[in-house]
DNA sequence: GTCGAGATTATCT
DNA sequence: GATAATCTCGACC
């Protein structure tokens, strides 16, 4: 599997559609995943070079890479290239096939399964996973990856809700399977107010 | 049903 | 001090 990974993610994206997320009871089909390259992608937290937050996206391929945003939301990653490129694949969307019950549990909020993991927020809470399970053995740890037989078909469009204006997000990167309920509708753009 | 604003905190400047 | 790869809820149609 770590030989498919060390791969761009605009290569990598495609394989993990339909791929199973499964940690500890709960397990999740990725229906939608986002591309992120390095250092030469404005949307990526790589974007201004090494630091704490994104250390493990430099790190070697097949890992679990999470991050908090919004002051209360934590998003999963899957890092791919080789040790000291950085590069990964967020995790958008999925369904959830295994433990619904218990995801339910955590997304008090959610009405319909589709919801249960509809946005990367939501599939980790969903999932579990917590900032703390960031650099996780994606092949041996609590969160566990595991590839589909085959391609799934897919869509492409362009990313949602990346910082940065026009060209920068002008990248066909959002990869999802067409017809999945739990594909979290494209929100082209993001208002931003300050007070 | 769709649309828009507020929430809330780790990380970076 | 400003920003952020988002979600939820309330207002309105």
């Amino acid at each position: 599997m770590l030989e498919l990974l060390r791969r761009q993610a605009t290569e990598v994206a495609p394989l993990l559609l339909g791929a199973v997320v499964r940690v500890g009871d709960v397990a999740v089909r990725l229906t939608e995943v986002e591309a992120y390259m390095g250092e030469g992608d404005p949307g990526s937290h790589a974007f201004r070079g090494l630091g704490k937050r994104n250390a493990v996206m430099y790190g070697p391929p097949g890992h679990l890479y999470t991050y908090f945003t919004y002051g209360m939301h934590t998003c999963a990653n899957v890092v791919c290239m080789p040790e000291g490129v950085a590069s990964g694949i967020l995790l958008r969307a999925g369904e959830v096939i295994e433990g619904a019950d218990l995801a339910r549990e955590r997304r008090t909020t959610s009405r319909k399964p589709a919801d249960l993991a509809q946005g990367p927020a939501r599939l980790a809470v969903a999932l579990g996973i917590r900032l703390d399970d960031a650099g996780d053995n994606l092949e041996s740890g609590r969160v566990r990856l595991e590839l589909p037989q085959s391609r799934a078909p897919f869509s492409a469009g362009p990313r949602t809700g990346v910082a940065g204006e026009g060209g920068s997000n002008s990248y066909p990167w959002r990869l999802w399977i067409p017809g999945e309920p739990s594909v979290s509708p494209y929100r082209p753009a993001v208002k931003r107010k300050r007070s």
